[in-house]
RNA sequence: GCGCCCGUAGCUCAAUUGGAUAGAGCGUCGGCCUCCGAAGCCGAAGGUUGUGGGUUCAAAUCCCGCCGGGCGUACCA
C-alpha cells in the first residue's frame, strides 16, 4: 500500500476514536456541550482522512493532516484540542518519528529514516515499483488521436494522440483493463475530395509509384480549388461588412458624442467596443480571403484548373454522397486508398511508438446508423423538424442532429453507434474521448442523449484539451495559414538532437565512442521525447504555446533532463560493473544519513501517488512534475553524495541503492508518458 | 445575444481541487569542472495571483459584479 494511503487508514481510526471520545464528553457533561453530533459516516471518515497530504514545504515534515479546522467546527471544540486528541489516538509509531502540532491546528508527521530505507528496499525488489495493482478495476476505453486520414496529420493531432497514449498507458500500469480504440476519420468528405481529385486530375503511375504522395496532392489541390471559389465568391460580402461595420462603428462614435448621461454614455461605449471588434474580424477575414484570392491569381496552371472546375464543392459532397450509398466506382476507389492512408499514419504511430487495440474509423459504423436514427425516433427522443432529424434536448438551445434533411448522418450518429458498440462488445465502465475543448458542447449533448437511453452505468468523460498556440498566441498555423505539418516538426526536433548528441566536445568524452547508429537513436528518442514532453508537461486543459526551439533546448525542465539524469544513472551502474538485479537483491536498506540521499528516497517512494492522481484528474502532467522532481532530487543527491567513490563500501552499496531505484523510476516514469530512454547519450 | 473556458514573475507554465511564507523553467546577474557525465549544481533579483466586493479559522482556487482575452453556438468533424 502507498504510504499516504496507509497514513490516510491510520488517521480514519484516530478520527473514529476522537470523535467518539468528544461525543461522549459531550453527554457527560451537556451543561458545556450544546451539539448533539452523532458521529462520523463512513463517507464522511474518509473524506477527512483524505486531508492528510503531503506537505508544502519540508519545513513541516513530509506529510501534514488538515482535518482537525474543519471538525472543530462540526464538534464544537478548539481545532487544536482536536488535533490534539487526534494525536493521542493515532498509531503511527511505526512510521513516523515526530507527529507535531502546529498554526491553527495542522498535524506535521515526518516519516523515520530507518522506514523510508526498508521501503526503499521494497520498492527495489518489487517489479511494480511498490504501486499497487488497483483494488477496483475498471474496463477503461481510451478514445484518442482519431485523424481525419487522406490528409496529413498535423499538430492539432498531438495532443489527443499523446495525452491519450500516456493515459491508457498509465491507467493499464495500475491494473485496469484498457482498451484503445482510434476512432479514424475515413468516411468523410475528404474521401470525397480525394476521390474526385483522382478522377479528374489522378495520375495512375504516381499512385502506383507513391501512393502516398499522390494521394496527399490530390487533397490538397482539390482542397485548394474549394477554398479558391469559396474565398472568390464570398470576397465581396466581406468588403460590404468590413465597410459596414466601418460605418456603423463610426455612428456609435457619435452616438458616444452625443450622448448625456454618463450611464448612457458607459452603455455606449461598451457597444462600441463590440462593434469594433466586429470591425477588425472582418477586416481580419477579407484579407484572408484577399490573399488567397490574389495569391492564386498569380499561378495561371491553376488559375485554369480553377476555371474548369467551378462547382467542385457540390461535386465533391455528391462523391461523398455516393460513396456512402454504395456506388461501385467510388467504393473501389476508397478501398484503394484507404490501405495506403493507413500505412500513412501507421508510420507516423511506428515514430511516436503508438499503438492501438483497435482501430474501427467511421466506415465501421456506417451501416448501424440507419437503426440508430430509428431507435431514437421509436423511442420517442427523435423527431423531424426542418427536414432533418433531431434530439431535443431540455438544456440546450440546439438539438443535436442525428440525420441530415438530405438523408446523411453526421458524427454525432456515429458517436452513438460507437457507443452501442463499445458497450455490446467493450463491456466498457468507463469511456474517455480525448478530444479537443472546443467539441465540449458536443459531448455534453452526447451524453445527454446517453443517459436518456439507458447508459448512466457507463461513465462517459470528455478528456478535453485546449489548443496549441502559435508564437503569436493564436492556433498554430504556417504564415500561409495552413496546418504545419507533424512529420516536419518530428524530424525537425530529431535533427537538432543529433546535432547535440554529435557535438565533439561532448562525444569526445564517452568510451567507448558512439557510432553512427548509436547517434541516431539517441537523436531519436531524444527527439520525439521532447516533442511529447512539452505537449505531456501542460495540463491538459490549458492551450500552450508550441515553442520548437525550446522544447529542443535540452536545458531545463525537459524530457533531456531527465533521459539524462537516467543516462548518469546508468552510467554509474555500469561503472560501477554492477548489475541493477544483483544490487536489488542482495542489498539492505540503504541509509539515508545525507539531507539529499532521504529527500530522494521520499520522492522515489511518490511515484504511485502521482498515478493517483494522473487517473483522477486524466491529467499526465502530474507525472512530468512529478519526474522531474524526481531528476531533480537526484542531481541534487549526485552533487553530494559520491556512489563509487564513497568513504566505504557500505555506503557505496547504500547508495547503490537510490542510484538503482531511481533508475527504474525514471525509466517506468517516462515509458508510462510513451518516453523512452538511452544508457549513455 | 446566449453558453463554456481562461487572466499567476519580463516570457512560457505549475500549484495534489479550500491549507501555512504562491513554485519551476527560460531570460538577467553572480559563483562551481585536478573529484562517479557541466545536457549539470549553488546563489541573487523578480508577485497586491486582471480588478472590486462576498463566503470562513484559512481563497490563485468557491460565489457575485466589472475589465481584458479565447472558443462554441441547426444539418462539417
Amino acid at each position: 500500500m502507498l504510504i499516504l494511503d496507509r497514513l490516510r487508514q491510520s488517521f480514519a481510526a484516530a478520527l473514529d476514536k476522537a470523535v467518539q471520545h468528544f461525543i461522549d464528553q459531550g453527554s457527560a457533561d451537556s451543561a458545556s456541550s450544546t451539539n448533539d453530533f452523532a458521529g462520523l459516516s463512513q463517507q464522511d471518515l474518509e473524506s477527512y482522512a483524505a486531508m492528510v497530504r503531503p506537505t508544502a514545504d519540508p519545513r513541516f515534515g513530509d506529510y501534514q493532516a488538515n482535518c482537525a479546522m474543519p471538525l472543530a467546527k462540526i464538534l464544537g471544540r478548539a481545532p487544536r484540542d482536536i488535533a490534539t486528541a487526534l494525536v493521542h489516538y493515532l498509531d503511527v509509531a511505526d512510521m513516523c518519528d515526530d507527529v507535531q502540532i502546529a498554526g491553527p491546528g495542522f498535524i506535521n508527521l515526518r516519516l523515520k529514516s530507518q522506514f523510508l530505507g526498508d521501503q526503499i528496499a521494497l520498492m527495489l525488489k518489487d517489479d511494480r515499483l511498490g504501486v499497487p495493482l488497483t483494488t477496483s478495476p475498471r474496463t477503461i476505453v481510451v478514445d484518442y488521436s482519431s485523424p481525419n486520414v487522406a490528409k496529413p496529420m498535423h499538430v492539432g493531432h498531438i495532443r489527443s494522440t499523446v495525452i491519450g497514449d500516456a493515459l491508457a498507458r498509465t491507467f493499464r500500469f495500475m491494473g485496469h483493463h484498457v482498451i484503445t480504440d482510434n476512432h479514424l476519420g475515413d468516411w468523410g468528405t475528404q474521401f470525397g475530395m480525394v476521390i474526385y481529385g483522382f478522377k479528374h486530375f489522378g495520375d495512375e503511375a504516381a499512385l502506383t509509384s507513391c501512393p502516398v504522395d499522390e494521394l496527399s496532392r490530390l487533397y490538397r489541390l482539390v482542397n485548394r480549388i474549394i477554398e479558391y471559389h469559396t474565398a472568390a465568391s464570398e470576397i465581396e460580402s466581406a468588403r460590404t461588412a468590413v465597410a459596414d461595420t466601418a460605418r456603423m462603428a463610426e455612428a456609435a462614435q457619435d452616438a458616444i458624442a452625443a450622448a448625456k448621461e454618463p450611464k448612457e454614455k458607459k452603455s455606449l461605449e461598451k457597444s462600441h467596443a463590440s462593434i469594433s471588434k466586429k470591425h477588425a474580424a472582418a477586416i481580419e477575414k477579407r484579407d484572408k480571403l484577399e490573399l488567397i484570392v490574389t495569391s492564386s491569381a498569380d499561378d495561371a496552371t491553376f488559375m485554369h484548373l480553377a476555371a474548369q472546375h467551378p462547382d467542385i464543392a457540390d461535386a465533391v459532397l455528391n462523391e461523398t454522397a455516393r460513396l456512402h450509398e454504395g456506388d461501385a466506382d467510388n467504393l473501389a476507389l476508397w478501398k484503394r486508398f484507404l490501405p495506403y492512408c493507413r500505412d500513412e499514419i501507421d508510420r507516423i504511430y511506428q515514430r511516436l511508438d503508438v499503438s492501438f487495440d483497435h482501430t474501427l474509423g467511421e466506415s465501421f459504423y456506417h451501416e448501424m446508423l440507419g437503426k440508430v436514427v430509428e431507435d431514437l425516433r421509436s423511442a420517442g427522443l427523435a423527431s423531424d423538424s426542418e427536414g432533418a432529424v433531431c434530439v431535443f434536448l431540455p438544456d440546450f438551445d440546439a438539438p443535436m442532429i442525428v440525420r441530415k434533411r438530405d438523408g446523411a448522418f453526421l458524427y454525432a450518429t456515429t458517436d452513438l453507434a460507437t457507443l452501442f458498440y463499445r458497450r455490446q462488445h467493450f463491456a466498457a465502465d468507463e469511456i474517455l474521448y480525448v478530444v479537443d475543448s472546443r467539441q465540449s458542447e458536443h459531448f455534453e449533448k452526447l451524453f445527454a442523449v446517453a443517459r436518456r437511453i439507458g447508459f448512466e452505468d457507463i461513465q462517459l468523460v470528455h478528456v478535453n484539451f485546449g489548443t496549441v498556440l502559435g508564437a503569436d498566441g493564436r492556433p498554430f498555423k504556417t504564415r500561409s495559414g495552413s496546418s504545419v505539418g507533424l512529420e516536419s516538426l518530428l524530424d525537425e526536433a530529431v535533427s537538432r538532437a543529433m546535432a547535440v548528441v554529435c557535438d565533439p566536445e561532448r562525444s569526445a568524452r564517452l568510451d567507448p565512442p558512439m557510432d553512427d547508429f548509436e547517434k541516431r537513436q539517441i537523436a531519436s528518442v531524444v527527439g520525439h521525447g521532447a516533442i511529447k514532453y512539452a505537449d505531456l508537461s501542460h495540463h491538459r486543459t490549458s492551450d500552450y504555446k508550441f515553442d520548437l526551439q525550446k522544447m529542443v533546448s535540452m536545458d531545463g525542465n525537459t524530457s533531456t533532463y531527465i533521459q539524462y539524469a537516467y543516462a548518469r544513472v546508468s552510467g554509474i551502474m555500469q561503472k560501477g560493473g554492477t548489475e541493477l538485479q544483483q544490487i536489488a537483491r542482495f542489498s539492505n536498506a540503504p541509509l539515508l544519513d545525507d539531507p539529499s540521499e532521504r529527500a530522494l528516497a521520499m520522492t522515489l517512494l511518490k511515484f504511485g501517488e502521482s498515478l493517483a492522481q494522473v487517473r483522477a484528474e486524466y491529467a499526465p502532467n502530474f507525472l512530468v512534475d512529478y519526474l522531474y522532481e524526481t531528476a531533480r532530487a537526484y542531481a541534487v543527491f549526485n552533487e553530494n553524495c559520491p556512489v563509487l567513490k564513497a568513504s566505504d563500501d557500505q555506503t557505496t552499496r547504500s547508495r547503490l541503492v537510490l542510484v538503482a531505484t531511481t533508475a527504474r523510476v525514471l525509466r517506468q516514469g517516462l515509458e508510462l508518458l510513451g518516453i523512452q530512454v538511452v544508457a549513455r547519450m
